[in-house]
DNA sequence: ATTATCTATAGATCTATAGATAATGC
DNA sequence: ATTATCTATAGATCTATAGATAATGC
């Protein structure tokens, strides 16, 4: 039973990476508060000393997937001689599409934010505006004018296909749309 | 208090009706037996003379939503001269943004189905490849071969923005992430 | 006689709180 | 003295069932 300043940070660190991990991959709702604390090895009891409420949970742990996302792109980036290629692959590849729980969370929680409240839509528009951002830089050549449409449409097609290759069941055809979506965005440099 | 069969059948159609609208918007695990029943004007104990269980409500409910965006993709489909252009502007509009009941079953329940049992996502593999074909005959030109790649690719960015435009607050970013994509498939003609 | 629906409830589970325990930190 | 965590539980809600009621249909 720990009990130090420096103890509770790291539980307090140990509850929203466990209930990020479960909430990408069951959504918002899923996990209970019982199912978080066991999963951070902490009994349910002492929740309420590090959140007032489950919902305010909710918000830290997307706040939270938001951040581990932005560390994905940047790994996916690192390095790479094709940025865009890069970026593209790692997005809409069958690896991605089978780990929820360190993959974007646009894809994964965008339903949840869409029933959520308006503090949840916030933490997806300014996610969805820094991706917008990065393919508008990484789809045009140096010289030319950004496209901010051409990258809105390019997003789109990359979140959908992610989307719908984890909702269809055959493997095959899963990842047949995921294959349509990077020829596709790749096909649309500027 | 209603007896005859022809009332428990319109009772089940009422049922499945209810479920369907409710777990639209709120996705196939939101709305209670008792939120369904009632939404129905029934009581919820006569629930189980009608489905084995909630599960069985659930398949029943996403086929009815399948269905139903048959239907409205015939709706929108009738009589127009470009068909192309009226099914892109149906599916990335405002109004089917904001209109979760009978909207695209895809875009509204991917997620459930991507967490869900085989047997949902058979549903929605099969509503998938509807789509697809659909996009392919529209994409192509009369003499053109089918390009079954881009259809996949144009599905994928309708179903993306739909699903994004959804998830941020703003109405005026929405609308443009659905321009967006509306601009870029009609730009896809072959 | 059968059965569609109703009221009532059993048993499970969920959020949040209360009070005990054991360590920290003034 | 304070507090991080624990055990226990109150109150709400959910799925599913039991038994009563009232209509259908042989």
């Amino acid at each position: 039973m720990g009990h130090s300043r420096d103890e509770k940070t790291r539980s307090h660190e140990r509850i929203v990476a466990a209930a990020t991990g479960l909430m990408m991959e069951g959504g918002t709702e899923a996990p209970s508060v019982a199912d978080i604390m066991s999963s951070a090895g902490l009994t349910h009891g002492g929740f309420y000393k590090h959140f007032a409420s489950r919902d305010e949970l909710v918000a830290a742990a997307v706040a939270s997937a938001m951040d581990a996302s932005n560390e994905a792109t940047r790994e996916a980036l690192e390095g790479a001689g094709d940025p865009l290629a890069a970026f593209v692959e790692w997005y809409a590849s069958p690896a991605h599409r089978d780990d929820l729980r360190s993959g974007c969370a646009v894809a994964a929680l965008g339903t949840d934010a869409g029933r959520g409240d308006p503090g949840l839509q916030e933490l997806f528009q300014d996610q969805v505006e820094r991706y917008a951002g990065l393919l508008e830089r990484l789809l045009g050549e140096p010289g030319a004018p950004a496209d901010r449409r051409a990258a809105l449409a390019a997003l789109s097609t990359l979140v959908g296909a992610l989307y719908v290759s984890r909702a269809v069941g055959d493997e095959a055809f899963s990842a047949e749309i995921l294959a349509s979506a990077r020829e596709s965005v790749l096909s649309r440099r500027s």
